[in-house]
DNA sequence: CGGGGCTCCTGTGCGC
DNA sequence: TGCGCACAGGAGCCCC
């Protein structure tokens, strides 16, 4: 499940790795993935641009080319956007470089989403985006402000990408855990305390999660097709009935939201 | 506007 | 061993 830091990984590696190459060829494999335009005004806008930036937004990267449009990648659950050699065997998409080497948008569950747009950040979805999570704005005071008035409980809300932006399933988590607060807590209950040390938790745990190129714990690969190592300092995600590597109380799970949410009911208040 | 629930998808892993 | 079903979760959508 791409979140912040895997989208980020992909972002850096293809921005070392393929910009300023052309696009050669494209070939759409799976029309369900391009959202717009039509598959042929796609294939024709991207032919022959040159790939010119690479920008992420919460879990949005775009894609600047060289015709002024952009490419929209959201990977959503299972999707990757790998460079190699060859296109990958299961491309959804992709994209043969100008130097022989090929770009694939590979997407086992077909969640993810292409786009081709003028400008990228009026889509809906980038406008309807909260803060970023590791932007200096988003200190303790501001965080503050933001959770005042939320009736919420904490958990759904930093998965709420209006609210905050990057956070999914296994972030959330893991900040609470880093911040001590249990997952079911309503937002305007939380202390400065609470507040301060969580807001320092999310931006840790962005941060260690791009620092180890992503979690794979499910199909997530990196752009350059290898996994990342943040699923292995993991302290709560998928780790029900493991032991908490603070107490050694066994890490619960709950479903909040309709989505599933580990935690330590020992060393989490 | 908020929150709950359903939907989109497909592979995995569980219980019987 | 095999079948069927719950589950995984990002985000849009509908409804109250």
């Amino acid at each position: 499940m791409p979140e912040l830091p895997e989208v980020e990984t992909v972002r850096r590696d293809l921005e070392e790795d393929v910009l300023g190459k052309r696009i050669a060829k494209v070939k759409v494999i799976d029309k369900k993935v391009v959202k717009e335009p039509s598959v042929a005004s796609f294939e024709k806008g991207l032919r022959g641009a040159r790939l010119s930036g690479f920008f992420r937004r919460a879990k949005v990267l775009a894609i600047g080319l060289s015709t002024g449009e952009y490419l929209v990648v959201h990977l959503r659950m299972t999707g990757q956007l790998v460079h190699s050699r060859a296109p990958a065997d299961k491309a959804r998409v992709w994209f043969g470089l100008s130097d022989g080497s090929f770009l694939s948008f590979n997407d086992q569950r077909r969640f993810g989403e292409l786009r081709l747009v003028r400008d990228w950040k009026e889509l809906a979805f980038v406008r309807s985006l909260g803060i970023e999570p590791l932007d200096k704005n988003f200190n303790a005071h501001r965080f503050k402000d933001m959770l005042s008035q939320k009736k919420t409980k904490i958990k759904p809300l930093l998965m709420d990408q209006s609210f905050i932006a990057g956070l999914g399933n296994l972030y959330a988590q893991e900040a609470l855990f880093h911040a001590r607060i249990l997952p079911d807590r309503v937002a305007s209950s939380l202390k400065g305390k609470e507040i301060l040390k969580l807001n320092k938790a999310i931006k840790k745990v962005l941060r260690e999660g791009i620092r180890y190129r992503g979690s794979s714990v499910d199909n997530y690969v990196t752009g350059r097709g290898s996994r990342g190592a943040y699923q292995l300092r993991l302290k709560v995600y998928d780790r029900k009935g493991e032991k908490c590597a603070r107490c050694s109380s066994p890490i619960k799970k709950v479903s909040l939201a309709g989505r599933g949410t580990c935690f330590c009911p020992q060393c989490q208040k």
